[in-house]
RNA sequence: GGGCGCGUAGCUCAGUUGGUUCAGAGCACCUGGUUUACACCCAGGGGGUCAGGGGUUCGAAUCCCUUCGCGCCCACCA
């Protein structure tokens, strides 16, 4: 059978994907093993696979692969979110396309719409996460909108209230216009962004002066109710119980007296707008100030906007501006740059708006999530520069605004029975909420409860999600939740650690008693090679799907965690890919070798039985180290160890070591010993490269159906002889001395040369076999004195000589000799130093100057034999 | 404005409690190499004042101070 030269993914990945599938291999159940859990961070149900999921999920993917590996329980709960407000806009937007206008809707109507949409588009990212080997358990496949889940946030809700931390309040809250609804202070993203200050002058009632007020927003003066100065201001002092007019509507307020107000900024004067931002609400409270809200839904101004009524905030603030002008009252204006609230979904400007909004307290369910995290690190972040992002935030939580003005999500289970302010009743169903009603007025009948029409935030139901996938919110005893919860292992994205990580936690704690998982994993972002973030608009995010064509999905789930250590950013290049691959096409090419060898019957030679002796002792070494990558979240040294194990150690000495002669036969000792630590590094190798490495080791032997690589059993720990490892280390210094010189000199590797030892120490002799075959050696004689006519090389204390038929250059050996003996010199001086110096001596621990010791030695020892090498010669 | 972090080879980054893992890795680069598993390869090689300055120490990439440059998070200054 001939296999071909280079490995091909597009031809094996979708097969095996199906095999393992097809048997069951990812799915998981209650039984009496240790479990390893990991929740998916649940894309957005409108998401397509995009650079930061592979690598995401790929990281989950090596983890729970191993796990699997290791003989754990393991399970890989996959799902999706509603996205409320992504998901929404989509929707609308794709009405509109339609010519359907969401307000001709009802919201059943609309709700339809939705579900069609999610369920033709949504899952398309999970079909993509099998394409990248994602070992999900599907079956388990979760949606944060299915009837349980959201039952639980239901049953959560009303919970939370009758715990008196649910609360129904006006405030100040983040507008969105664009989608029309309110959000969380943790979807507003601020941006600098240029813009004008405008120095605006207010007359005095009943006076010819004027006060003169700076502000960013000259469309807001239509809301303001006062004018503020700072009661120390002296400027400002007989302004005092006076009152202002404001331009172009012409309404009079009161000048009131705070010290709020910054005396060095703008004018040392400010205008109050109650309605439009948060201190100035606050101002007008305190001064118990008229509230003017000027703006429609869409930000565009009501009645109160005059002849504005019905435009736009934006081209209201160019028009009204310029009408100021006119009418003498800009005294002038300013470049300003201030940071503008912008919602992280839409990318709208933020507009400050008081409403009726439910608020979640959470002062008193941050304080387990914050010990958690900070004191007793029952939940440990990687890395861990995060805990102190995570403390300040704990540490000044405020308030969850979870209501949002939207119809794709779980409906808020408050039931408005009358218009007072408190005449509603919170309950999971509309008959408990009738009978909750009547219980306050017995009058009340189902047909006048009136359910609030918001939503609840979608972080709301996700920060549910390790908790509600099992069941353990509705029924908080059963099997599965005690088994699978807490769970191990989260990994997502620092960009979420507040709307989501944080509150898992909380919910974790609060509703369960328990920590959600033990390890927190934040990747970086994926950047390109400029640094940039990656974006649609900038078209420089690569086709995800594209990439796995082009290099296989185990190249490029190497290709992506080559470089990624946890909360770095991964500058991605396709280049990283391609090294995957061709680390892919070099494992193929050594099963190809392998596979190729005849065998025959006889004794297994001296080299082959010690690098396999060597390889082994390599393996344990190198196992240990990827260990504690992995126990330390160290993903792609782990991945860099075995890369180098297997490239280097395996492919490069072991193999070049055991490999027959041309078309010669192999013995069968060392045939099954290669194939057996072949077995174990596509074992070490396989979280990384499912496909390829099951590819492999379902040909490398003849397996049955149930025997897969990825059921298989992780290398087991072993004591090893670092001895082995050691004097291996000599004899690849001796190979290459050796090559050296025959690079030096031209010499081609099939001539074969003599080799003369000259021993003053320890040279581990038993190797001599692997020298004689990787350096093409005829014979090595160990000599008593240095070798005229002769290569020479040294390798700690000892001396090499190849002869060879012409006759040397003596001039350039003793250069050689020479440049070796000054660096030597230079090297024993500065230890001299160290050694003489009694202050090292006394001071530092005993095993630091015995090292300088031996140092020292070896050194003199290296110098001697240079110096009779270079007399011989002379 | 407050907080956190970073600056080490051309690039991306390791470097754990100061001392043989101390100046490293991978990629890139240079030189040579195809009848022999792999040119998606093999062998060999060059390359760094550890951002600058000061200090502590017997000893500093590592600890302290400071300057410069960069990144992130939080915060209501019009």
């Amino acid at each position: 059978m001939e296999i071909p030269s280079k490995y091909e993914p597009q031809k094996v990945e979708e097969r095996w994907y199906q095999y393992w599938e097809k048997n069951d291999f990812f799915t998981s159940t209650v039984d009496d093993r240790e479990p390893y859990t990991i929740v998916i961070p649940p894309p957005n149900v409108t998401g397509v696979l995009h650079m930061g999921h592979m690598l995401n999920n790929t990281i989950q993917d090596v983890l729970i692969r191993k796990a699997r590996l290791e003989g754990k329980n393991a399970c890989w709960v996959p799902g999706m979110d509603h996205a409320s407000i992504a998901t929404e806009a989509k929707v609308v937007a794709k009405l509109k396309e339609e010519g359907i206008s969401k307000s001709d809707l009802t919201r059943d109507e609309f709700l339809k719409h939705a579900w069609a949409w999610t369920d033709e588009y949504g899952g398309v990212i999970l079909q993509q996460l099998r394409k990248l080997g994602a070992s999900c358990d599907w079956k388990r496949t979760k949606f944060t909108m299915d009837d349980d889940m959201s039952a639980s946030v239901i049953k959560v809700f009303v919970d939370l209230y009758n715990k008196g931390l649910i609360y129904r309040g006006h405030r100040m809250v983040n507008w969105d216009p664009e989608a029309k609804t309110t959000l969380s202070d943790e979807e507003v993203i601020y941006e600098e962004k240029q813009g004008l200050l405008y120095y605006l002058a207010y007359e005095i009632e009943g006076s010819d002066e004027k006060v003169t007020i700076a502000t960013t927003r000259p469309e807001t003066i239509l809301g303001d109710t006062a004018i503020c100065i700072n009661p120390n201001d002296d400027r400002y002092a007989h302004l005092k119980g006076k009152r202002a007019i404001v331009p172009i509507c012409n309404r009079i307020i009161p000048i009131i007296e705070d010290e709020y107000v910054d005396v060095e900024f703008g004018t040392g004067c400010l205008k109050v707008t109650p309605a439009h931002d948060e201190n100035d609400k606050n101002l007008g409270e305190k001064h118990h100030l008229d509230i003017i809200d000027i703006f429609n839904d869409d930000a565009s101004l009501n009645s109160y906007g005059l002849h504005y009524k019905n435009k736009d905030r934006f081209l209201v603030r160019k028009e009204i501006a310029k009408e100021l002008e006119e009418k003498g009252f800009l005294v002038k204006t300013e470049q300003y740059t201030n940071k503008v609230g912008t919602s992280e979904r839409t990318k709208a400007i933020i507009e400050p708006r008081l409403s009726d909004q439910w608020f979640l307290k959470m002062e008193d369910l941050a304080k387990p999530a914050l010990e958690a995290v900070i004191d007793t690190e029952e939940v440990k972040l990687f890395p861990e520069k995060f805990k102190n992002t995570y403390r300040h935030w704990m540490e000044n939580i405020r308030d969850w605004n979870i209501s949002r003005q939207l119809w794709w999500g779980q409906q808020i289970p408050a039931y408005y029975y009358g218009d007072g302010q408190d005449d509603f009743v919170v309950a999971e169903t509309m008959e408990q909420a009738l009978e909750l009603a009547q219980s306050k007025n017995p009058e009340v009948q189902q047909s006048d409860l009136q359910q609030d029409s918001d939503v609840l935030d979608t972080w709301f139901s996700s920060w549910l999600w390790p908790i509600s996938v099992f069941g353990g919110i509705l029924e908080p005893e059963n099997p599965e939740v005690n088994y699978y919860y807490p769970t191990n292992d989260l990994v997502t994205a620092p960009d979420i650690l507040f709307f989501w990580v944080a509150r898992m936690i909380v919910a974790g704690y609060e509703f369960r008693g328990e920590r959600p998982y033990e390890n927190v994993y934040l990747t970086g972002l994926v950047r390109d090679k400029q640094r940039r973030k990656m974006s649609k608009s900038l078209g420089n995010s690569p086709d995800a799907l594209k990439l796995i064509e082009d290099f296989g999905a185990d190249g490029v789930r190497v290709g992506l965690l080559l470089s990624s250590a946890a909360g770095n950013d991964l500058l991605f290049d396709e280049v990283l890919c391609q090294q995957g691959a061709n680390f892919a096409n070099k494992i193929w090419n050594a099963f190809r070798l392998v596979k190729g060898w005849e065998v025959a019957d006889f004794d297994q030679p001296q080299a082959a039985k010690i690098g396999l002796e060597w390889y082994s002792a390599r393996f344990q070494q190198v196992l240990s180290e990827v260990e504690d990558h992995f126990s330390k979240y160290r993903i792609s040294d782990a991945l860099m160890a075995m890369y180098k194990l297997v490239w280097d150690d395996f492919c490069s000495w072991l193999l070049e070591i055991v490999k027959p002669a041309y078309q010669q036969p192999i013995d069968k000792k060392s045939l099954d010993a290669v194939i057996q630590l072949f077995e174990q590094n596509l074992k070490l190798l396989h979280p990384f490269m499912p496909f390829l490495t099951e590819e492999v080791w379902q040909h490398i032997k003849e397996r049955d159906v149930k025997n897969a690589l990825c059921v298989a059993d992780w290398p087991r720990k072993e004591e090893y002889d670092e001895k082995i490892i050691e004097q291996f280390e000599y004899a690849t210094g001796v190979i290459s001395g050796i090559r050296t010189i025959r690079k030096e000199k031209n010499i081609p590797n099939k001539d074969t040369l003599q080799l003369r030892e000259l021993t003053t120490s320890d040279t581990s002799a038993r190797l001599d076999a692997i020298i004689m075959k990787l350096g093409n050696i005829e014979e090595i004689e160990t000599v008593g004195s240095t070798v005229d006519g002769a290569l020479s090389f040294r390798v700690k204390s000892n001396e090499y000589f190849i002869p060879i038929g012409e006759a040397i250059d003596i001039e350039a050996e003793i250069q050689k000799i020479n440049e070796e003996l000054e660096y030597t010199r230079g090297f024993l001086k500065s230890v001299h130093k160290k050694l003489s110096n009694e202050r090292f001596v006394n001071n530092a621990p005993a095993k630091v100057v015995e090292l300088e010791r031996k140092k020292a030695a070896d050194a003199e020892a290296k110098i001697q034999t240079l110096e009779k090498s270079l007399a011989s010669l002379q």
